[in-house]
DNA sequence: ACATGGTTTAACCATATGGTTAATTAAATA
DNA sequence: TATTTAATTAACCATATGGTTAAACCATGT
């Protein structure tokens, strides 16, 4: 492959993720992406094979920026879990402050199609096995079952999440539309919600 | 208005919005509703002006059913706070229970055109003000600030959301696509949620 | 200079889609 | 019943859209 193909690739590639993060794939236009690249139509479906298989490059690559490396640090018990909370809600909201089109763009396409997306956590090396096992390992260190563990998960994710999925309406209801307040608020958050994260552990069966 | 048209303005209606819910304003298909409906895709410009306006109504209807009425229960000070979490949570899950679609389909919708967002707010009822009134009635019972509160509520209604907004994800990947355990959890919820919630609370400034 | 290979483009095509129109049927009213 | 009005449909229309094709372009090797 030639440096010029790579660069054109490329340069599909980051037109076509800005289009498809933003509008997703019923809302995007080959047009719209050949023009923001700066090329002609015809050159998408030369590089790739059309819309659908463009769309699934892309796809790809965000549901692996999605899913946080996590298992590795929760199956790791010389980690305190007061550690184990801050970091990882400390990272996965940094990838979103990084990825702001990220969350919402997961949430929508998830819903159509959703008997594809096995494919994807495959090739984004994501083992359904090894997942459990770290939840596993979490519950075991905070003296919970499986199934408190992963309540417990889905309240951290929940927690990190959310701010940046719902985005439009929290900021135009309770910020003012301030895109500079909510930023700061998003910031804060990287400590607010461990520490609410922990306290609500820390107290639990009293 | 006779009661046939009531009857056919309400076909309508439904048809649109399962088809609008289900796949979204790019996604859907005058066609496709028209055929949910059984009638001619004529009679959707003869009762509706045309896509954006039908889907317009579809969209006031399911946001008004995605704010929850907390304003007034935030600001009763003879509820504790304990009571008033619970009972958020509790109402606030069923109604996503009873609605699967609407968290995914209110969040994948803000994002294109969020600058209609005000217009839908007041036609709802939604007064910003009186919002921002209940927060700050929840925070003062809390010995909160206005922030500190406003995190406080975008916790709670973010470990409410999430599991339905993200539910193909986590089903697929925690739940072995098991729809009935999934729908198990998601009742399990309404108590553990709330229990996080007000352990967290418990333990602050300790 | 010329041939060869991959790369890029303009022009085109088939189809889907939202929307319109004019005619038909059903209902209400005089 | 005759006439007007509302509801419904079939047939069209203009345009947008994803995709194709054949020609032009350009770098490299001979």
């Amino acid at each position: 492959m030639t440096e010029q193909q790579k660069d054109t690739e490329q340069l599909i590639l980051n037109a076509a993720r800005k289009v498809f993060i933003e509008k997703g794939l019923d809302g995007a236009r080959m047009q719209e992406i050949a023009d923001e690249a700066g090329i002609n139509k015809s050159l998408l479906h030369y590089y790739f094979r059309g819309k659908e298989k463009l769309f699934e490059m892309i796809f790809q690559e965000e549901i692996g920026k999605f899913f946080p490396q996590m298992v590795t640090l929760m199956a790791s018990p010389e980690v305190s879990f007061e550690d184990k909370i801050r970091t990882f809600v400390g990272n996965y909201i940094s990838v979103f402050i990084k990825n702001p089109f990220l969350a919402p763009f997961i949430l929508k396409e998830i819903h159509r199609n959703p008997e594809n997306i096995r494919q994807y956590f495959i090739r984004a090396g994501i083992n359904v096995e090894h997942v459990k096992f770290g939840i596993g390992m979490l519950g075991q260190q905070l003296n919970m079952s499986f199934e408190e563990a992963r309540h417990f998960i889905i309240n951290m994710i929940s927690l990190c999440i959310f701010p940046f999925a719902g985005r439009p309406l929290i900021e135009k209801l309770l910020f003012q539309e301030d895109k500079a307040i909510y930023e700061q608020f998003l910031e804060e958050r990287k400590k607010m919600v461990a520490e609410f994260i922990i306290n609500a552990l820390k107290n639990r069966n009293i």
